[in-house]
DNA sequence: AAACAATGTTGTATATTTAGCAACAAGCGA
DNA sequence: TCGCTTGTTGCTAAATATACAACATTGTTT
């Protein structure tokens, strides 16, 4: 399908100026896109006339606007697996006394759209909205395992510890899909472990995943087991909540 | 300045979509934007290649896409008063026991940009990324206030208290400037209580507010001025932090 | 069941709109 | 002061988006 091209461009540039991180101006921009200035100028001024960017006033540089905010909000308000979910996130802090965390599919990634935070004294700052690599966190992989099958091209290395290996993961992703639940032991930040499990709709279509994480001294290799049938029977009380009838 | 129409009607779109709760079909979209359907097919689709909105598989009709909310997180990650502000707000909460809030202003509107939570039994909804008016929120008032001047013009009511009349407000607001701090006094959300202090940079300008805001049970009005003070000297010192030299 | 209505998508020609060039204004540094 | 960079604005050509129409698909009604 052919894309409208002036759409894209403006589209294009809140793209850059996410990357940007202390704005950019008028011709940078140009550059970047290989416009000329008069063009990026007037796209420029149209987005910030609807708030998407922002120009300083001592600078002029543009940077990515308000709206953006408010209308991020307005996407996690319409996502009505976020509502159904939150009990069952409290649920699994009270169980396991770590945060949870509830992920969709976006992109490729796994986007977190929700939390629930332990009653810990650390502090985890809102990750709501951040996307995460699917192969090396416990939410990805589950979404990966009980997914369309499709897996990520590269493998990015986070930790040691992270999947590299095509194959590795495949194994490891069929070992999921037995036991019905995922683990990133360390696999995206040291001292971290999560285990997650899947959400799925009535027809065992894949939704979104839930799951905790901890510090690896609290969530060991000998209590993960435990851990991890716990987030699997959490995960499953939710999807029947949804209407999934297994089998 | 003349806004690229092509561009301004995508954006007007995501307007449009942000509206309706269940989604929009190409058809409805044409309407209501007043344009044959063909483009608004072909708007849609660009929009959906960059993530900016998605079609249901089943329904065909479009929502806001994922793309929005990390763009979103990407305008936290730049307003570096966010950055700058969290020790202080988690000072409030210390010193009074309440959820405590920072606030910009976007849109003439108040735009919640961060918040810390108390450790209350009471949850709140995370309202990172919410619009509120200025007139009857504690926050919106002390931007007001200490800003440059520009009252908004309908001052719609929510409660009983809401101040509706232009007169009151503006009398309101030179007795908040006065005494450093504004009040909430359940004009917005009835049994709830609030109280903020702006933020300014070296050379007085306003940068935003925080403040603090709980239940009309514990924040009482014979604790209120108490709590104003608290309020006014940790917006103080983060003011000073951020180079404001007083006088 | 079958006709119908409504929706979403795809060609195509026209004409509106954008894009690039160039000139201009403004801020900064040398 | 001069030169350099940046951001904005007129203007025209030319590319692009638009509307019209036809088509495919789905769901509804009689």
């Amino acid at each position: 399908m052919a894309e409208i091209q002036t759409l894209a461009r403006g589209l294009k540039i809140l793209n850059l100026l996410e990357q940007a991180r202390s704005g950019m101006g008028t011709t940078e921009v140009a550059k970047e896109m290989a416009i000329d200035k008069s063009s990026a100028s007037r796209l420029l001024h149209t987005l910030a006339n609807y708030g998407f960017v922002v120009q300083d006033e001592g600078t002029a540089r543009y940077q990515l606007g308000p709206r953006l905010l408010t209308l991020g909000q307005g996407v996690l308000d319409r996502i009505s697996l976020r509502d159904h979910a939150r009990p069952y996130l409290y649920k699994l802090v009270d169980e396991t006394g770590e945060c949870a965390h509830l992920a969709i599919l976006a992109q490729r990634q796994a986007l977190y759209i929700d939390q629930a935070e332990s009653s810990a004294a650390l502090r985890v700052e809102s990750e709501i909205g951040t996307l995460s690599p699917l192969h090396c966190t416990a939410l990805g992989k589950a979404m990966l395992a009980f997914g369309d099958g499709a897996l990520p091209e590269a493998l990015l290395p986070f930790t040691q510890r992270t999947i590299t290996d095509q194959a590795v993961l495949q194994a490891q992703l069929l070992h999921i899909c037995q036991r019905g639940y995922a683990i990133d032991d360390e696999e995206y930040n040291y001292g971290v472990r999560c285990v997650a499990a899947p959400v799925q709709d009535h027809r065992g279509k894949l939704l979104g995943a839930i799951g905790i994480s901890g510090p690896a001294a609290r969530v060991t290799l000998e209590r993960i087991d435990d851990f991890g049938m716990i987030v699997r029977q959490v995960a499953a009380d939710l999807s029947a909540k949804l209407g999934y009838a297994a089998g």
